[in-house]
RNA sequence: GCCCGAGUGGUGAAAUUGGUAGACACAAGGGAUUUAAAAUCCCUCGACUUAUGGUCGUGCCGGUUCAAGUCCGGCCUCGGGCACCA
């Protein structure tokens, strides 16, 4: 053994055992337990950023400590490969994205090997490649013969300069980012899945998931966000162009009486109706166009809205109610018309103050109590009030007498609503997979049949930075199936698409059929899947409804794809700027010296080349824009794997942010030095005699006492509770008791050093395994390490003669008393009252009441 | 705006079921070793204090309890998501 730890020698002997021996492939072994470790697959944007390393370090420890646990593990890696940086990257580099993306793979694909990371690469899965999205397009076919994809109209940002579609991410402040023209909303025809019609089964099912973090499921029920409401008819008083009147959905029928107008979308087709004789009302409709589609942009912006004059007679009482035409009503979602209730809904109230409404109370708060509508609307349940034989009911009378009522007369009924929408799959993007549908000349559409699929996207193309190729190629457009002339579909795929299924694909890369359900049932469901958080919302949710489209045809049994879900936290770092005039520069935080008081408190920070002061801009995520990026590569040539690797386990639990601290890279390398000392002296100290337990010092029981706990709690810790940093602490304080106590002068004291030393290994072995690759060897194994069972607690190693409790007077700590470990609650409670410090504090106060906590603490109650 | 989280020393954090607040590290300070430096090892390290002890202390205000970082109510700040970034 080496005296000193080269960690670049030693990973590279790691990495070349791994590959020699094929040590990450594995295949269905009925007779073995599987487990399936799932990472959230990388979008190839050409290095491995910090948040790769950490999310695939997790699963990577996970893996490795689950194969030591005996099972059969799976744990793969691709690439979600389409998506709109590869456009904007081939414009900038004048490449195509296919080239650039298959660079990139390439290119991170060495970057993950060289973290040590345990992929079985025989499963690679990459989207973009034909192989993958033939099934894709397959799937939909399917999907649409059974009627769960259509096609409607929907609202797009629309650049009027470039006549292109933007993503939200391609507006800036309400401008195209490329030619900075107002972007506007335009309905085009687009294709969407019916997650709908699985709402029900989407929340229900988030039952069957005990391992997900309640916050995710939380936030999943909120996004379907199912509610038991009333849907009516508003009849117009006056039909107009053969509309009679329009649907509303309420979760408030009780406050029904209370309506004092109500809403339409701009592009609700009775508001675009009247807007033909009324140019005001155009002119407003207009205006709405220019507006954000995005939902946080919708709820902060000013409300605005329209009087059309026109009345519509109330459901209940035929009243007429004024007909506003509302820029926060929109017609995508639901019938795309509201009542409103200003006494009694927040956004109606500051509407109708706007707009000099009627403001007219119908619930009252139940216990009495007054309210004051002048200044806030009272949005709380209550009891009728001015609502004529209504009053006087509470919220779940008054909902079911109205029901009623409407029902009587056919205006309404109590309906199931869910604030899902359907999944709108239609890109009007070149980098994504081609939606297989064939639009006939003669009219209609047909799905692309299996025999003419994939639908092939060119790879050789040029971007021009505006249209997209096919779109703009006639030849690939423009095509026969079976007999039948007509267009291929130019639209792509949302890259969700790609992303719902992956995990299915993985566990038969190569079937020539979208899955082999042998081997996929044989797999699934994924036992560990982990990403960031931000994805609890959206790609989980369309991963669990694919995965039911797949079991509803018969491709998977299960009904969840997921059964454990751990979310990660981002990775920040310190980052630093100076302001000169309007901009802003963000300074590298390597580039900055930080100047610190006495106690190491920062100051005031400096930029090193140029002496100039900078500020601090927080601790951040890691960012190209704030220039806070730390280069993982640089890391792992700097100090190896293993210290990156620790580092990222160590420094926060999983789900938490985690700081990046160069001095916090070195204490982790200066740990893996440590133990790479500790097992070379133990080595030069002898041979080791026979592990004899019956007659130990007490230095060496404590040590294995100590042994013996770490390997429990670091077990709990892996397995259970998923907090690596403790389970890190826990053999840094084993190996600090190794050296300071271990007894290397005689063979029973190296004996219980080596069990000390052997269980070390083994427990990081996981989290560093490239040094614990060479330690094992060096401390005789010829085993393989990786699948080096998970070390035995010997419970009797574990036993104390004493314990120490704690003795509070009134709640606080008086004193420690060391008691033997079979004291009795009896014995522990005169121990706590013989206590002179105990005494003392009670002084003159009566007792009146102790309580003891066995091995924890007495508290004596006094006053 | 709506939904979901988080807030503990100079710093990252620990405290697992309501039971000793600050484990394990980082930084800082002191010492040993060294011609010197690096590396390594040892010690100190929440604040205040009349100091073998005491008082205060887990974002803020209030509550429940013998006991609250942990439970409840109200706020503040920061982060994630909001359907075409992935």
């Amino acid at each position: 053994m080496n005296e000193n730890y080269t960690p670049s020698e030693i990973e590279a002997n790691a990495q070349k055992y791994w590959q020699e021996h094929n040590s990450f492939s594995v295949t269905e072994n009925p007779n073995k337990e599987k487990f399936y470790c799932l990472a959230m697959f990388p979008y190839p944007s050409g290095r491995l950023h910090m948040g790769h390393v950490r999310n695939y370090t997790i699963t990577d420890v996970i893996s490795r400590y689950q194969r030591m646990q005996g099972k059969n593990v799976l744990h793969p890696m691709g690439w979600d490969a389409f998506g709109l940086p590869a456009e904007n990257a081939a414009i900038k580099n004048n490449t195509a994205p296919a080239k650039w993306t298959y660079s990139n793979t390439d290119y991170m694909r060495n970057q993950l090997k060289a973290l040590g990371f345990g992929f079985d690469w025989s499963r690679e899965v990459t989207t973009c490649k034909p192989d993958y999205y033939k099934w894709e397009q397959w799937f939909f076919t399917r999907l649409y013969e059974k009627g769960l994809a259509y096609k409607k109209v929907s609202t797009v940002n629309w650049c009027p300069e470039d006549e292109t579609v933007l993503a939200n991410e391609q507006v800036e402040d309400g401008c195209c980012w490329r030619c900075g023209t107002s972007v506007q909303k335009k309905e085009i025809p687009q294709w969407f899945i019916r997650i709908t019609d699985y709402a029900e089964e989407l929340i229900n099912d988030l039952d069957k998931l005990p391992n997900w973090p309640e916050q995710v499921k939380t936030m999943q029920r909120n996004w379907i966000g199912k509610s038991r409401g009333v849907e009516m008819r508003f009849d117009l008083e006056t039909e107009i162009a053969g509309h009679t009147g329009f649907e509303v959905y309420t979760t408030r029928p009780d406050t029904l009486m209370g309506v004092t107008y109500v809403s339409l979308a701009s592009q609700h087709p009775i508001a675009l109706e009247i807007a033909k004789n009324n140019a005001e009302l155009a002119a407003f409709i207009d205006e709405c166009k220019t507006q954000s589609v995005a939902e946080a942009d919708m709820a902060t912006m000013e409300k605005k809205g329209f009087d059309t004059g026109i009345k519509a007679k109330h459901p209940i009482t035929g009243e007429p109610v004024s007909v506003w035409v509302a820029n926060y009503v929109l017609m995508d979602y639901g019938s795309g018309a509201v009542m409103a209730v200003p006494a009694h809904d927040a956004r109606d109230f500051e509407f109708a103050n706007k707009y000099g409404i009627a403001i007219t109370q119908v619930i009252a708060p139940s216990d009495g109590s007054s309210i004051d509508l002048a200044t806030a609307a009272f949005t709380d349940k209550g009891t009728l009030v001015n609502s004529g034989e209504f009053d006087g009911l509470d919220f779940d009378a008054a909902f079911n007498a109205i029901v009623k009522k409407l029902e009587a007369t056919d205006k309404g009924r109590a309906t199931t609503n869910y604030r899902l929408r359907d999944w709108g799959v239609s890109r009007q993007r070149y980098w994504g997979a081609p939606i297989p549908i064939f639009n006939l000349t003669n009219g209609g559409e047909i799905p692309v049949p299996l025999h003419r699929l994939p639908v092939l996207l060119p790879e050789d193309v040029i971007m021009d930075g505006v249209q997209s190729p096919i779109k703009a190629d006639a030849k690939w457009r423009k095509g026969n199936i079976d007999g039948q002339d007509g267009e291929h579909e130019t639209d792509t795929f949302d890259t969700f698409m790609e992303s719902s299924w992956y995990y299915a694909r993985y566990t038969c890369p190569n079937a020539e059929t979208m899955l082999d359900p042998a081997k996929a049932n044989y797999w699934l469901p994924v036992d560990q899947y982990v990403g960031g958080i931000e994805h609890a919302i959206l790609h989980l949710l369309y991963a669990r409804f694919f995965h039911k489209l797949m079991r509803d045809e018969g491709l998977v049994d299960c009904d969840e794809p997921f059964e454990r879900l751990l979310c990660q936290g981002m990775v920040n770092a310190e980052s630093f700027f100076i302001k000169e005039g309007g901009r802003t520069e963000w300074i590298a935080p390597n580039n900055v010296r930080v100047e610190r008081d006495e106690k190491g408190k920062a100051i005031q920070a400096f930029h090193a080349e140029t002496g100039q002061p900078v500020e601090f801009g927080g601790v951040i995520k890691m960012s190209k824009s704030k220039n806070n990026g730390v280069d993982p590569e640089y890391v792992v040539r700097e100090y190896g794997a293993d210290t990156i690797r620790l580092f990222s386990m160590f420094a926060a639990p999983p789900e938490q942010s985690l700081e990046w601290t160069d001095s916090g890279v070195e204490g982790a390398s200066r740990f893996l030095k440590k133990l790479w000392r500790a097992v070379y002296q133990h080595l030069a100290a002898g041979t080791p005699g026979e592990l004899s337990t019956t007659e130990l010092a007490d230095l060496h029981k404590d040590l294995r006492r100590k042994t013996h706990e770490t390997i429990n709690k670091v077990r709990d810790d892996f397995g259970r509770r998923q907090t690596f940093n403790t389970a890190i602490a826990a053999v840094m304080e084993l190996l600090n008791e190794i050296n300071r106590t271990a007894d290397r002068a005689t063979p029973l004291g190296l004996a219980i050093e080596r069990e000390a030393l052997n269980a070390a290994v083994v427990m990081l072995a996981p989290i560093v395994p490239h040094i614990c690759h060479s330690l094992w060897q060096a401390l005789g194994h010829t085993s393989n390490l990786l699948d080096a069972p998970w070390p035995k607690v010997d419970e009797s190693a574990l036993t104390r003669d004493t314990i120490t409790i704690v003795a509070q007077v009134n709640g606080k700590v008086r004193s420690k008393l060391e008691l033997s470990s079979s004291a009795t609650k009896e014995e522990a409670e005169q121990a706590a009252l013989n206590d002179d410090n105990v005494k003392r504090f009670i002084g003159d106060a009566t007792i009146r009441k102790v309580i003891v906590v066995p091995g924890k603490l007495v508290n004596i109650v006094a006053n």
